[in-house]
DNA sequence: TCGAAATGCTTGCAATCGAACGAAAAAACG
DNA sequence: CGTTTTTTCGTTCGATTGCAAGCATTTCGA
């Protein structure tokens, strides 16, 4: 093994699972602790990572849009299970939209077993993702690049959306409440997921289960105006009556 | 075995299997190791490859995703040259577009070192490559993805590109002659660069000299329609003349 | 709340192994 | 046969890793 790629692969794994720790890292790869270190530390110096008490999580601390993330530690397999779910959704050959969200960098990659599928979407990382996949149509909005999320945003992304017309928008989100709706950590996050909500035929809102009763800074729109719910483990009783309430379907591992 | 037969049996390998090993390519070649890291040198050279203790990756080490575009090896040295005497061309605070040729990627890994530069690009490597440097402002046009360079085209794209005005263009060509003007492989490169050019005070061809007296499928523009022309070696006396005669700058390695 | 005990972090050192360099030998080429 | 390219060899240099000692942080019980 070669240690830039131990180091690689420790980049990765702190960009899909938000967090590493020292302890886990060494016995896996079977070299001591003070190697992991060291890693982590080049890791520190190029901006990937921010070492903390026994390991390390993914990025600059400081950013604000990060520490959600990293707050919600989002777990991999609550999000391959949404892509899992959301991939039953699509049918070969639907017009659909991405937003930049990380469960939808993961539903990208559950998605392309689907044949002949058009996918816009303002997520440079769902771009390269899906660049090779055989007979889609992909499109990008323009707009300015945000660096810390690789997303493009502003008033050029959301014209394009506006431009067109999809099957199915898919969408993440920071929180949703039943007070507040759904909400985002951004303006200019929220305005983007705005757009593809009312180019969309349906709107799939996929969520880990942590989202549910936090809200977040600037709303986007109401429950009501999504279709479908998707989310890794069932609801309350609280959130399926009001999910029947608001006419909007759940979906979730072994829902009917 | 011919020495070069082994180094391109070397790039398949390495493409194929993202990584090799110095001593395991010594022992495979009956050579000794000295020789593979002077053909890993080679490779690295031309972008192919990215050594580290113990054998090489494929690609750039730091970033996640490989290159497609710098697979195209033709003439690094060439490239590299053009982007140093490129980046002469440019003052912190410009705003500039950028196309989707190898060559404009090179010239991006140089301009680097400037400050507060805004981009536009149809390229999501140069995105890519771009998004990590402090301070600027990198615009994406949007577009539809063609997946083998990783560009965005069509009438998206050139929408966006008329609706901005910058001070520069960069663009390349796969032909320049004195008969057919400036002419490219295919229709949306073609419009894309004329857009480019329409929405720029100054344009800056790029090309190596190989590409001189050459004349590709679809036209762009007359060579009187750019400012600058910057290639890596001296051009004959016959081009310079036709230069001077068009009011067309022609900078190269050495030139006042 | 305070103060150990436990756990994790940093640093210096040494051993190992790959990399870089130069010179000489071998092979390829005209 | 002379020249150029390719390869090898030996030495020096630098990178990586593990170990151990000392310091810092967290945790937990009193």
């Amino acid at each position: 093994m070669l240690a830039i790629e131990r180091k690689n692969e420790i980049m990765n794994k702190l960009k899909t699972e938000q967090r590493v720790l020292v302890a886990e890292l060494a016995k896996h790869y079977g070299v001591t602790e003070e190697t992991i270190r060291r890693d982590l530390d080049k890791l520190e110096k190029e901006g990937c990572a921010t070492k903390t008490y026994g390991g390390a999580i993914w990025g600059n601390s400081t950013k604000t849009d990060l520490s959600y993330t990293i707050r919600n530690k989002t777990n991999v397999d609550a999000k391959h299970t949404i892509g899992d779910l959301v991939s039953s959704l699509i049918s070969d050959g639907d017009h659909i939209m991405l937003d930049d969200s990380s469960t939808s960098l993961y539903i990208a990659k559950h998605l392309k077993e689907k044949h002949k599928i058009t996918v816009i979407t303002n997520s440079i990382e769902i771009i390269t993702e899906l660049a090779d996949v055989e007979g889609w149509t992909i499109m990008s909005t323009g707009g300015r690049l945000k660096p810390e999320s690789l997303a493009l945003v502003g008033a050029q992304a959301q014209a394009m959306i506006r431009k067109y017309h999809v099957d199915k928008a898919i969408i993440s989100c920071k929180g949703l409440s039943a007070d507040f709706g759904i909400t985002d950590s951004s303006e200019y996050h929220s305005l983007l997921k705005q757009a593809m909500i009312h180019s969309a035929g349906q709107t799939i809102l996929a969520l880990d289960s942590s989202k549910l009763d936090k809200a977040s800074f600037v709303k986007i729109e109401n429950l009501d105006s999504i279709t479908t719910v998707v989310t890794e483990q069932i609801p309350s009783d609280a959130w399926l009556a009001h999910f029947e309430e608001m006419n909007v379907k759940c979906i979730y591992p072994g829902a009917k």
